[in-house]
RNA sequence: GCCCAGAUAGCUCAGUCGGUAGAGCAGUGGAUUGAAAAUCCUCGUGUCGGUGGUUCGAUUCCGCCUCUGGGCA
């Protein structure tokens, strides 16, 4: 007796591409809950610079895991996959559809394959480490890591300074290697949402980069005459925060900082921004171009003119489970 | 008008004691298992401003021209 499987609708795309308003749009057309899947969105008090839907679209078309952290509380990865499962099972328990739309890939890719069972980040031990690389270099933690899991160290360039710290923590907190914990892992079957849920995947992006790009200049400067650097003075103020964290490492966050510092020029500080949303979207770029099974709702046709939001809910809607509905 | 300094990769510049040039940034492609909006790796041919001259050979030396800074009038 097997019953059918329950669906799940991914909406993935890089940074500027459009993803709320479409995700908005979608809940208009089916019954879906929206489960946001961003590292940043999560923070209170990082609205406009992380563009956050606002409070009225939120009010319309709530997100779930928004608003979840302080920005002072780190989030994870590892914490994103416990609570997209639970928020996944709670809106199927409603007869709903969870819609998880966002930008950040890892955490996509973590609920899909699942996590190997790891120690959490230890503080104490990344500080011995990061100590050590400070006056051996990161080669040096490379060569340990080497004596201990050779096979790991190999997939790690020597200077890939947070792999090479996590891979080393993750030894010196459990005393067994990330190789180990991932053949595990696979032994025990992990990942295997694919299999649990009816999925569909949805990317969506402007075909040409270059629309993008200007998409991008355009919203960060908007940002900032909506207040972004007033934003992130509220929490430069707070005294607590400190420009290690994630939060405040976010693009357009990181910047602004700096620039409350002393430490960039004003206009600096806005080619900046622009510089690292840029180079963020082509990160998001090269998960999605090598990811299996994804729906590109183009945001332009083949001729490149722009597709309304219409045209794309109709494409979306074509590939959504019948029986779902 | 005169003097000085510049003009080299999309940008900022280095350099060639004469043998056609290389860094940073930008951009590109890639990686990614508790920081991921993070972190790391790959990829550098461009009338070396224009034009004459010297030379076997000029981006490099010399003349003139154009443009841009700065100074003097």
């Amino acid at each position: 007796m097997v019953s059918p499987k329950l669906p799940v609708i991914f909406l993935m795309g890089p940074t500027a591409s459009g993803k709320t308003d479409l995700a908005i749009a979608l809940r208009q057309h089916l019954p879906v809950e929206l489960v946001s899947v961003d590292s940043t969105l999560v923070y209170r008090g990082l609205d406009i610079g992380s563009a956050k839907p606002s409070a009225a679209e939120l009010a319309a078309a709530p997100h779930r895991l928004i608003d979840i952290r302080d920005p002072a509380d780190p989030y994870s990865a590892a914490d994103f996959v416990a609570d997209a499962e639970r928020e996944i099972a709670a809106i199927h328990s409603t007869g709903r559809i969870p819609l998880l739309v966002g930008g950040t890939m890892l955490y996509f890719k973590a609920l899909l394959d699942g996590l190997a069972p790891m120690p959490a980040a230890n503080p104490a031990i990344r500080a011995a480490i990061e100590a050590e690389a400070a006056e051996h270099g990161w080669p040096y933690i490379h060569a340990q890591l080497t004596a201990v899991d050779p096979d790991l160290a190999r997939e790690i360039h020597p200077n890939h300074s947070q792999r090479l710290c996590r891979a080393l923590e993750v030894y010196r907190a459990s005393g067994t290697t990330m190789s180990e914990l991932r053949a595990r892992q696979a032994a025990a079957g992990g990942g295997d949402f694919a299999q649990r849920f009816d999925l569909v995947q949805f990317a969506i992006a402007p075909r040409d980069r270059a629309i993008l790009h200007q998409r991008i200049e355009k919203r960060f400067r908007q940002m900032v005459l909506a207040g972004l650097i007033e934003e992130v003075e509220a929490l430069y103020q707070r005294g607590d925060l400190t420009a290690d964290l994630p939060a405040i490492r976010a693009v357009g966050y990181r910047q602004v900082w700096q620039y409350l510092q002393g430490e960039l020029e004003y206009d600096e500080m806005i080619e900046r921004g622009i510089i690292a949303t840029r180079q963020l979207a082509k990160r998001q770029f090269t998960w999605l171009n090598n990811w299996p099974h994804i729906k590109w709702a183009f945001s332009q046709d083949n001729a490149g003119n722009s597709r309304s939001r219409e045209e794309i809910v109709q494409f979306c809607l074509n590939y959504v489970p019948a029986g779902a509905i």
